[in-house]
RNA sequence: GGCCCCGUCGUCUAGUGGCCUAGGACGCCGCCCUCUCAAGGCGGUAGCGCCGGUUCGAAUCCGGUCGGGGCUACCA
């Protein structure tokens, strides 16, 4: 038996991912590549109703995103293939009826209204009462004559079951705390109790890390594997567990699209936030490197990771630090990378076309790195970015922002830009400051807020804006012009 | 109700009996820088749920209590 490292991130393709099956997938992901281990990707897709085929291309799409690279599963195959649960009805069948053959499990005939009214009756707590345990010939007989069809429920062993949790140390439950419980619905349809360990025993999965909410799950697990074990359709040894604390939203709330936005990865990679900084921002959700420092790689992060630093306690979901990670995120990227991940947006916005010309590319490499350390998110390029790349024709001045800047006193300010641009013989930055400072500030007595306010607005459209004299010098002379005399024209218009 | 898990600043966390008059980060507040917005620099705000016990010494160990959460399906 080989000791390396087997997990699985199990999603089911019934929605999007959001930060708590990804913050899962990744301490899968980072506990597999520190061990050298695999990482195997399986799709949960036996509830028809639920999956789609759109939200199982997503999920795929997602991870890829994110870099999170399966070893084994769906698109890259495996010894175990196949990874959709859906496509392995026929190994279900077979184990289920191993199971029953074998003695591990049994047809209940009763319904739920019937478990619920005995256990009502005899002051239990609800659970099945294990009635159908050792049914005669002549019970099942008179059951099926009813016309009733039967589950199939997992005999339980009535004995505690204890295990070691790799994150939370030793956990009991006692026998009458776990019942038997359904593997096969009467309708001869396989439950996730039964097909997932199923298929972590059959992929021979070793450490099963997952929510805490399946934490009281797993007794059923452990019985179900000594179950495969004792009927031989399995020789896998049971898996250590290990259960993540949640991930919670705002105040004590469950995590919802709702309130926080940000907990859907579609959200979050639509608004720009980095796959890095999402990552890097889950990761400290439940973990810690240590040493005081919380920014690193996901490769780090898998060079460091162990399960003696995941945290037992839940953690909120928090927007704000999320955004300021990715702030720092984008500011560390080089010029070039950084150029290039604002593209898409610039497209979307129809601000670039696609593929760009070599003027929009142009402006793109000038214009980036103005732009790189005021931003949070990288859509935010477009608002910065804008006025640089639309069409003159397309160009328009904030309405609010005009009202603010472009008022009678603005008029003096725009004369005076105006004439003193035009004289101007070299268009950079540096001679566009100094000619401006004399003429608006020196001759004109204006303070520099006064006096730069206004040609902001009328050259970007916006109050908020890259550097004014570098922002002149990449839009050119004579379309700075044309906006600034617009711009005067408007006010003086305005004033009469 | 029963069973299980959890409890350090608002939030994420460091802390594994003395290094803790509890460290870092986000947020928030103030100041500096400044053509807007950022970035950056400096400073500040705020926490061991509670009660007992063990110990020379407890955020750290034990018990209880209170609080939060999960599970209790022929969903996953």
């Amino acid at each position: 038996m080989s000791d390396a490292v087997r997990v699985r991130f199990p999603p089911s393709p019934s929605g999007d991912l959001h930060v708590g099956n990804i913050r899962s997938a990744l301490f899968n992901w980072a506990f597999a590549r520190h061990a050298g281990g695999t990482f195997i990707l399986r799709i949960e897709d036996t509830d028809r109703a639920r999956s789609t085929e759109e939200s199982y291309r997503g999920i795929l799409a997602d991870l890829r995103w994110l870099g999170l690279d399966w070893d084994e599963g769906p698109e890259v195959g495996g010894p175990h293939a196949p990874y959709r649960q859906s496509e392995r009805g026929e190994i279900y069948a077979d184990i289920a009826r191993r199971l029953h053959e074998g003695g591990a499990a049994y047809h209940c005939y009763c319904t739920p209204a019937e478990v619920e009214a005995r256990a009502k009756a005899a002051g239990r707590p609800a659970g099945y009462d294990g009635h159908c345990r050792s049914l005669t010939a002549e019970q099942v007989a008179a059951y099926q004559a009813e016309g009733r069809r039967p589950v199939l429920r997992l005999r339980m062993p009535g004995r505690p079951i204890v295990f070691d949790d790799l994150i939370r140390g030793e956990v009991r439950f006692e026998p009458e705390h776990v019942p038997d419980y359904v593997l096969v619905r009467a309708d001869g349809f396989p439950l996730y109790p039964l097909v997932n360990p199923v298929d972590d025993a059959l992929m021979g999965v070793t450490h099963v890390l997952r929510g805490e909410d399946l934490l009281s799950s797993t007794p059923r697990q452990i019985a179900l594997y000594e179950a495969l074990r004792a009927v031989g359709a399995s020789t896998a040894d049971t898996p250590r567990f290990g259960h993540l604390p949640f991930v919670m939203g705002e105040g004590n709330t469950k995590l919802s699209k709702r309130n926080t936005p940000e907990v859907s990865l579609a959200y979050c990679r639509d608004s720009g936030i980095l796959p890095e900084a999402l990552l890097n921002y889950l990761a400290l959700l439940g973990w810690s490197i240590g040493d005081d420092r919380e920014l690193f790689t996901v490769d780090e992060m898998a060079a460091a990771f162990t399960l003696e630093r995941v945290s037992r306690n839940p953690a909120r979901f928090d927007p704000k630090k999320l955004l300021a990670i990715n702030g720092i995120k984008i500011r560390e990227l080089a010029p070039d990378e950084f150029n290039r991940r604002i593209l898409p947006f610039l497209q979307a916005a129809g601000a670039v076309s696609d593929p760009p010309t070599v003027e929009q590319a142009a402006l793109i490499r000038a214009g980036g790195p103005l732009v790189q350390e005021r931003i949070t998110t990288l859509v935010e390029a477009v608002d910065l970015l804008g006025f640089l790349l639309v069409d003159d024709a397309a160009f328009t001045v904030d309405p609010a922002a005009a009202d603010r800047q472009l008022g009678p006193d603005a008029e003096p300010v725009l004369a005076a830009a105006v004439a003193a641009l035009q004289a101007l013989p070299e268009w950079t930055a540096g001679d566009l400051e100094t000619a401006l400072r004399a003429a608006l500030i020196d001759r004109l007595g204006r303070k520099p807020k006064q006096a730069f306010g206004p040609i902001r607005v009328a050259v970007t459209g916006r109050t908020v804006s890259p550097p004014l004299f570098e922002s002149l010098e990449l839009l050119g002379r004579d379309r700075s012009l044309r906006r600034l005399t617009a711009a005067l024209d408007r006010t003086t218009a305005a004033a009469q």
